[in-house]
DNA sequence: GATGGCTTGATATTTTATTTCAATAAGGGC
DNA sequence: GCCCTTATTGAAATAAAATATCAAGCCATC
């Protein structure tokens, strides 16, 4: 469930249309399929599964292939567009496409929604982190389990 | 390749010690199954999958089957001597078993070397992080990509 | 309308993890 | 000791998640 009731088709266009213009500033393509499988992650406002999306692109339509959506969900998080939550091996929109960046997230253990957050803060002190231990820093994925504010109510 | 040489075998005994003491005090049962796979992970000091300690554990004795591996592998997850690397599909060897926390850790990626970060100042940050996004704070992962010390020279 | 690069289709396979039920081993009360 | 209960391991099958490979289609440019 959702924290805030909102116009979730609103929610979905919104995604799409600003992943067409970044597309459309990088040149890079955001064929029919890329933009239906966007369309498809953003459909539930939890993380859905590869074959969760797989099984909705074949209802009605042709039959796709697995290879055909984990391709399009490569562009999709090579793009920013989707970020991968290793701990449930699931895809969720990213709610800032315009600004790369590693997906952190809470993620509720009830209602399984995620919120990203802005990593503003946490990103510098993680950054830290790992030069403090002597790494070089590429990149993080941060997952926070708990119960969101809604479900604690 | 490990950021100091030292005398892993006497490593590997170190964390067998530790898990058999810590179980005799939680009165759990470290049987020689679960003991010899807390072994095979730590006998490489890089993350190793499930698969890995499967075909290490059916070397010479009778063959296991998977659930064998993922059910002792469970048991020492849940006791705190073995975290997942959610990113590897991996599992590495708590360096500190006896104080139970969430694995967070740094990764080298081009020698697949793990180093575990003593959580002590990331954790409030991570835990208040939660908090402030309404989220009461269950645990997290938190796993760093970068190069570290050694393979930078 | 041929060429070359990217994209998708199609098939098969690999890798990772779980379900289910049976057999065995350990611990507790008598 | 023996019976009973519960935890652990074995065994077979299957599910879930991801990738490899090669062929076909599309599209821009020459
Ligand atoms: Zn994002
Ligand atoms: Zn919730
Ligand atoms: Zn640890
Ligand atoms: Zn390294």
């Amino acid at each position: 469930m959702l924290n805030h009731k909102h116009d979730h088709d609103a929610c979905i266009e919104t995604a799409l249309e600003s992943a067409q213009k970044i597309c459309e500033e990088r040149e890079t393509r955001f064929t029919p399929l890329r933009q239906r499988v966007l369309e498809l992650v953003w459909s539930k406002h939890e993380p859905i599964t590869a074959y969760e999306v797989l099984e909705l692109l074949s209802k009605g339509q042709k039959k796709v292939a697995p290879p055909t959506v984990y391709r399009a969900l490569d562009f999709l998080i090579a793009e920013g567009f989707v970020h991968r939550i290793e701990s449930l091996n699931s895809f969720v929109g990213c709610s800032d496409p315009a600004h790369k960046h590693q997906g952190h997230f809470m993620i509720c253990t009830k209602c399984r929604n995620v919120t990203e957050m802005n990593e503003s803060s946490l990103h510098n002190v993680i950054e830290n982190a790992a030069k403090e231990n002597g790494y070089s820093y590429e990149n993080s994925i941060l997952e926070i389990a708990g119960v969101c504010e809604n479900c604690r109510n």
